[in-house]
DNA sequence: CAATAAAATAGCGTATAGGAAATATTTCCC
DNA sequence: GGGAAATATTTCCTATACGCTATTTTATTG
């Protein structure tokens, strides 16, 4: 079964002192370039609220908070946290084609991407499946974390613990959780390849 | 400026999320062994307050919420992270080819995949990049988190705030912070198709 | 099972949040 | 600087959250 390590992302603590509603709304909306007819559009709220909120008039209803969470792609918590100071920022790093760090097992061929980038969120790799059957594994390959696998080449199967096998061609793709036992299996002439990402 | 919104649920907008704030307060509160009452010492809300909020009959006002948190102690962030316990699960949706959800934009033509699940690390999409210069952005494309692309077919340049432009053709992917400003624009005959991921 | 106590919920009046539109302010042009 | 357009704030009205008190439900005990 194919080990992967998957770094973490830094991790948060909980400072919540000034709370200071509004004026953070507002850094948040102004940091995304919207109006506050563009806000409003977004979160369903009234451009008249969304004023009053920012400038601590009202105390927003939960309903509101989360509207807001959720039009302006925030998760509450992070509406809590304080601004972030030392989120890493600017890297890149390109992989050519083909270019990738190979890491053969004897069910996948994978070719890590990205391998220069240390502390990613996403871990992402292409996978060449040889496995023909479902017996070539051993046992479930089960993890922490979320996986996204998109089918670039030929044809498979992709076996879950807790539902029947379901085919797979070039474009289709699966969303699933990784503690959920899976396994890939080639049904085309040639191997299938997939692009796989794993996130913690 | 092009802005993808990402559902963070399956749901369309004005629609909250399934965030039981009420159970989760009862939840705390009986860990605690607490009576409506004590609780409404504690936190000098009254009982039937706490009563209407834990039976999701009124929407707390954020200055509730804080009353909430302080009196319990417990911080804001740990109110809204979903149970721990119901962290595993196995999820899992299938997207055939070209079965997304479209999300056009002048620049972009987004394919959500996989929007029926809610609660996502990442949020994958393929994107047929239609924007020919530069130009055709207003300003940088910005947001938290981190991204990574694949081209799946064309031929394009991802221009990135603190690098210079980079060619990329199908097989080659890209990881970067999400932060910094980023744009694709298509360089091949027909327009470049890219399978981009984002996580947060 | 009653009877009673404890706890939770429902009803109602008041305070306040939320929305539509009017007003004020800022930003651009010329 | 003088409009004009865009953006933000204020006003006013309706909907709803909150607290007090009454009522219902649940737990306890003889």
């Amino acid at each position: 079964m194919p080990e992967l390590k998957i770094e973490s992302g830094s991790g948060m603590q909980a400072n919540v002192e000034p709370l200071q509603l509004g004026k953070r709304l507002r850094e948040i909306r102004k940091s995304l370039n919207l109006t506050l007819e563009e806000a409003s559009q977004k979160t369903g709220l009234a451009r008249s609220t969304l004023s009053k909120i920012e400038n601590e008039q009202i105390s927003p209803t939960f309903t509101a908070v989360q509207k807001l969470a959720n039009g302006l792609q925030i998760d509450i918590p992070q509406l809590f946290a304080k601004p972030r100071t030392t989120m890493a920022s600017g890297r890149r790093v390109l992989t050519k084609s083909g270019q990738g760090t190979p890491h053969p097992t004897s069910t996948y061929e994978h070719e890590l991407l990205s391998t220069d980038l240390a502390r990613k969120k996403m871990v992402p790799f292409k996978t060449r499946v040889r496995a023909r059957s479902f017996d070539d594994f051993g046992d479930w390959v089960r993890h922490e974390g979320e996986e996204f696998l998109l089918v670039l080449e030929g044809e498979l199967a992709l076996y879950t613990e807790f539902y029947e096998p379901v085919a797979m061609v070039a474009g289709d793709s699966m969303y699933y959780d990784a503690n959920m036992g899976h396994a890939l299996v080639s049904l085309s002439e040639t191997d299938a390849l997939v692009l796989w990402i794993v996130a913690r």
